[in-house]
DNA sequence: TAGCGGCGATTTGTATGATGATTGACGAGG
DNA sequence: CCTCGTCAATCATCATACAAATCGCCGCTA
């Protein structure tokens, strides 16, 4: 990933006005000083700033209109899904509301991309899940590296679908799934444990079983949830009840 | 939704420069002409041009780098669920993979809304989801109008579950679903069987009947899935098998 | 006094020109 | 053949000016 960030300062600008949008230091009702307090509340040129604006405005946090200022936008209208506005409010604070709203998003699309990666994905796809796999397993003892293989798992099997809304969704979440793994995978009660539900999901992508991979995912993910919600110490939001959960649970 | 676009000219060349880039016009690899050569071409201010440029780097089209120029990412970096970006490709023509890709999207993410709706949502949230779908029953007869309440039924589904990624989803795949709605309903073999479906999932998100929402929005997906199917005259993929159809797939 | 219409002030939108910063290409020298 | 320095192309930033849109005030009129 080259420097997608294009000018220096006018990134800089855009981050710290995105960050404090979505911190809520600029409610998001209405306000927003004029183009010039902000000038020389950054310090930069008008150019910049307006730049700035511009891709604030792209991503549908602010909007602005002659005389009547720019004004920051509903919630609402924000696109949750743009990588930076993910990232802005994560660094705004971790609240636990925002992780279950990710959970719930990530269970709607994982263990179908799973079952996709698996059904249509070809070797060369399914090869590197594999190769990220591995180097989770091979990574046991150094958490950064077993977080970024984590990462690079999970968003190769989006890439393996071929879909390019979950090659999208996946850029969009990864900054929150690295937040999510640092706070989950740190204190793993059960780190093995959690290495064969990697496993368990790789294998069956590998043998193009999708109904297993799916479900496969959906128990790491329940796992990943629970770790998570023990480490914050407080209660998250029940997953979904599985839809072929009939009666018993096959217990392996 | 008041006009978001903020300038007319600056909005009008975002648009425009997006559009070739999703229809190709601008290779995915490299290139884009100089700053200059575009002011020429769609003959604004390097402003005006450098602000569209920005919002288009926001959504993950381009890169600008000094002496590089301003290249066009492959399609693996595009913000896949940015409004614009999916309005263009849907303007640059509606090709059977998009349509495919997208239900894939919304059998992910619709019936866990719905799910979610029935169990969570509010009296309020689930009184407009009603009243949109009255509308629809009340405008058999006109086709824009069913279209509309139809688009704002689903939409109001997203906004019951009060999971802001599942609200900016279904902005982002608004135009998408007018498309398709366009596509399909205009000649809908039965169209009081599909009116049934969706009192079938307005009943259950009423009831909180979570698992019955899920099922029926499954299967209102199914049916549309089929009738647009139809309609293009062309294969989509089959839908994936329902987790719980345990044996034999219904033949249609 | 109530209603109405025009005028001005404020803020964003657009245009232009100039200067700096960065980086790839080319050529000189070892 | 490789290394390094110079150069030029291109984006990044800045400063300034003018146009367009809109809100609110003020005066006019009935």
């Amino acid at each position: 990933m080259p420097g997608r960030d294009g000018g220096r300062l006018c990134s800089a600008v855009t981050a710290k006005l995105g960050q404090r949008i979505v911190a809520g230091s600029f409610a998001p009702g209405e306000v927003l000083p004029t183009e010039a307090a902000l000038c020389t509340l950054f310090g930069v040129s008008r150019t910049t700033l307006r730049e700035a604006v511009k891709r604030l405005q792209g991503k549908g946090l602010v909007v602005a209109r002659p005389r009547n200022g720019t004004s920051v936008l509903p919630t609402l209208h924000w696109n949750q899904f743009d990588a930076e506005v993910l990232g802005w409010r994560l660094a705004a604070g971790v609240d636990a509301d925002l992780l279950d709203q990710l959970y719930e998003v990530r269970e709607c699309f994982e263990p179908r991309a799973c079952h996709q990666a698996a059904v249509r994905g070809d070797a060369a796809g399914k090869a590197r899940i594999r190769s990220w796999f591995d180097a989770i397993a091979n990574a046991q003892h150094d958490t950064e590296q077993r977080i970024a293989a984590d990462l690079e798992f999970h968003l190769g099997i989006f890439a393996a679908t071929g879909n390019l809304f979950f090659v999208s969704l996946g850029a969009a979440i990864r900054t929150a799934l690295h937040v999510s793994f640092s706070l989950s995978q740190r204190h793993t009660p059960f780190p093995h444990e959690e290495l064969r539900l990697h496993a368990d999901v790789c294998i069956a992508i590998e043998q193009g079983n999708g109904p297993a991979a799916e479900r496969n995912m959906r128990r790491l993910l329940d796992a990943s949830r629970r770790t998570l919600g023990m480490t914050l110490g407080m209660a998250l939001r029940q997953p979904f009840p599985k839809p072929n959960a009939r009666g018993t649970i096959p217990v392996k």
